[in-house]
DNA sequence: TCTGGGGTCCTAGGACCC
DNA sequence: TCTGGGGTCCTAGGACCC
């Protein structure tokens, strides 16, 4: 058996935790820059304010609605995060029991368990109680099927926040009213394709044909197909801890004509990713940038980006930024008003086992002690407490977060004060 | 005009997830 | 005026090899 459990609202919980007098009021949660809606309490749902929708859209709505509106804060959200996952370890035996999957999300191995259902009540009381994050957690043989118990547990409140899928007679049923759309692993996509076909619910999906299937959508499909039999297909579906591609990328605050605030945008990007590369002890073999002018210009946009292998592997951020920054010339078009940019670290090695270069020049050792003090005081004192001057020091093409919520928990002039 | 068989590796693009 | 960001896996097709 499986539970999958997963945070309620998560970033509106995170957000009420330290302001309790939000609670069972109308709450959403915008996405960097103040774009988009990310996070709805279910007041706000009520309202009709749908997820995803660019914020602007419904700004008079929430004035009118009293919705109160929070920019994002991922401090506080990866914080939370931590501490729940940390609850949640206290109820499995062994470590690989408990899979983080995504930042409001885990699986739990119960095989060992008996009676899972009681178990996960007191796990669930217990985790809101630690916490102050409400959870639900759905109990099914398989992850593709404890994600649709998930959505039982959330949806119909009788179950109290936990739906155990036992017998078949009650998997039928949950199934038979699933939107295949809602099966995990199935997005926008296959739902229509399958549609098209004749395939609108998980449960016919269940009972496909597998050679049709496996000929017409792939093995994926296939495999999710097995799941929803009850066959364990997706085993290992944490997040890997080395990851294979680092990214950092922004949408600006304002409008960028100026090279002078490019180089100080592309050389923040680099350095926040060059310390997530350091994080997982790695080297990037290579680099890539873009800078973008606006959404859906496809065809006029072929040179937004550019791709550079490095001569050697490297986690070291003047030197990432050195070829960023020689790069950007190339893509920089005087006149252009620019809304976006980003870099990507590929090629992605461990950092023990850099392929060295005959020709490579570079005091490795000098910058890898660099790095490793930068890296100890930013984590001490909080992100941009050290960093490079070609961050620049006014930033003022930083993207919008005039709603952000303190970062409770992670900064000492952030805590909250009683009296 | 004819024209085998079996592989590997890499990349771009499509699909998905939260 | 204003529409986020960061990941993964699979597949098809091209280049290349023997």
């Amino acid at each position: 058996m499986y539970a999958v459990v997963d945070c309620n609202n998560f970033f509106v919980s995170c957000e009420r935790v330290f302001r309790p007098e939000l609670r069972n009021k109308p709450v959403i949660v915008l996405s960097n820059n103040d774009g988009c809606i990310i996070s709805r309490s279910t007041e706000a749902k009520a309202l009709g304010i749908k997820m995803g929708v660019p914020y602007f859209e419904v700004r008079e709505q929430c004035k009118q609605n009293d919705i109160h509106v929070f920019s994002s804060n991922y401090i506080l959200y990866g914080d939370f995060s931590g501490r729940v996952m940390n609850a949640l370890s206290e109820f499995v035996d062994r470590e690989d029991d408990l899979e983080v999957y995504s930042i409001d999300e885990a699986f739990l191995d119960l095989e060992t368990y008996r009676d899972p259902e009681n178990y996960c009540r007191t796990m669930r009381a217990k985790t809101e109680q630690w916490t102050g994050i409400p959870v639900s957690i759905g109990i099914a043989p398989t992850k593709t099927l404890s994600k649709i118990a998930n959505d039982v547990a959330k949806k119909y409140k009788g179950y109290q926040g936990v739906f155990f899928m036992d017998t078949k007679e009650r998997t039928d049923k949950v199934l038979a009213s699933t939107p295949v759309k809602d099966v995990w692993g199935i997005g926008y996509r296959l739902s229509s394709k399958l549609t098209e076909y004749g395939i609108g619910t998980a449960l016919q999906l269940r009972d496909a044909d597998e050679g049709w299937i496996r000929k017409k959508f792939g093995v994926t499909v296939l495999r999710t197909i097995h799941e929803l039999r009850g066959i364990p297909c997706f085993f290992d579906g944490a997040v890997p801890s080395v990851r294979k591609h680092i990214a950092s990328t922004r949408s600006f605050g304002r409008n960028v004509t100026s090279m002078e605030d490019l180089r100080e945008a592309i050389a923040t990007y680099v350095s926040w990713a060059a310390t997530k590369l350091r994080k997982q002890k790695s080297a990037a073999g290579g680099l890539y940038i873009f800078i973008r002018t606006s959404k859906d210009h496809t065809r006029l946009h072929q040179h937004e980006g550019v791709f550079r292998e490095l001569p050697v592997a490297t986690d070291s951020t003047p030197e990432l930024i050195h070829h960023a920054t020689e790069m950007l010339q190339e893509l920089f078009h005087e006149g252009s008003i620019y809304k976006k940019a980003g870099v990507m670290f590929s090629h992605i090695v461990p950092r023990g086992s850099v392929q060295l270069n005959v020709f490579d020049k570079t005091d490795r050792t000098k910058f890898s002690k660099l790095m490793h003090v930068m890296d100890g005081v930013n984590l001490r004192d909080g992100q941009g407490m050290l960093k490079f001057a070609a961050m620049g020091t006014t930033q003022n093409w930083m993207m919008r977060s005039g709603m952000r919520s303190p970062q409770y928990t992670t900064k000492w002039n952030d805590l909250l004060v009683l009296g």
